[in-house]
DNA sequence: TGACTATATTCGATTTGGCATATATAATAG
DNA sequence: CTATTATATATGCCAAATCGAATATAGTCA
């Protein structure tokens, strides 16, 4: 993972925001990512895929939904700044986690917003 | 410090590497960037105002040189990210560090490439 | 078919590097 | 001491490249 390609990824508030959710919720689909952050369909889909290209998520494909992770082969390094930026950045993602909370939780979360 | 303005200091190879290299030297001015990465002083001088601007870097003057240092109010978590973006890509900087380290130590270092 | 996700296209905005030039400090000549 | 020159750094301007958002369209699966 070249380290500049790697902060390009973070360098961008919706691409931040998608990983720093992952994280905390360890996966994550696009209707789950769409209604949190309140962002667009290809919006959430186009920045996917740029972080699916660049090997920082992998997909797992349930029925008609594509749950992002985090990659398993992500360097530690990089794991460790997503989380030294989570722990320090509480405002940043305050208001997406609120709303992802506000979502409830699975399995209701997924029938309510993905259907 | 917003972290998206952070990451996109770190996302470009010319600044992730002056950062790195003020991170081992503690300190460097222009010419010794110039010279260890190899690129137009303009180049350099524009990349370092965008990094005092975000407030990653301050400036020293002492005579007509003028020195660059991580910010003392560099977050913890910032200064983290770089030790630890310094710790794994040994690669990523050898070639520049390598050319620092033929330029000799100061203050001969400075003689021989700031004169 | 309908729901979910991905991609293509287009456009405006931002970023980047090169070149020339401006500013600041120091050294030197007269 | 002042004027000139040299060195170090910063900035203005331009062209090329890249990026991000919106819209439309296409693929995939129940």
């Amino acid at each position: 993972m070249h380290p500049t390609d790697f902060f390009k990824c973070l360098a961008d508030d919706t691409r931040l925001n998608i990983l720093l959710l992952i994280l905390r919720e360890r996966e994550l689909c696009v209707c789950e990512l769409k209604t949190a952050l309140g962002a667009s369909q290809p919006k959430i889909s186009r920045h996917l895929a740029l972080l699916k290209k660049t090997g920082i998520v992998t997909t797992n494909r349930q029925q008609q939904w594509v749950y992002y992770r985090l990659a398993e082969q992500l360097p530690h390094w990089c794991r460790q700044t997503l989380e030294q930026c989570a722990a320090n950045n509480d405002a940043f993602i305050a208001s997406h986690v609120q709303r992802l909370q506000g979502m409830g939780d699975r399995p209701e979360r997924l029938k309510k917003y993905c259907h």
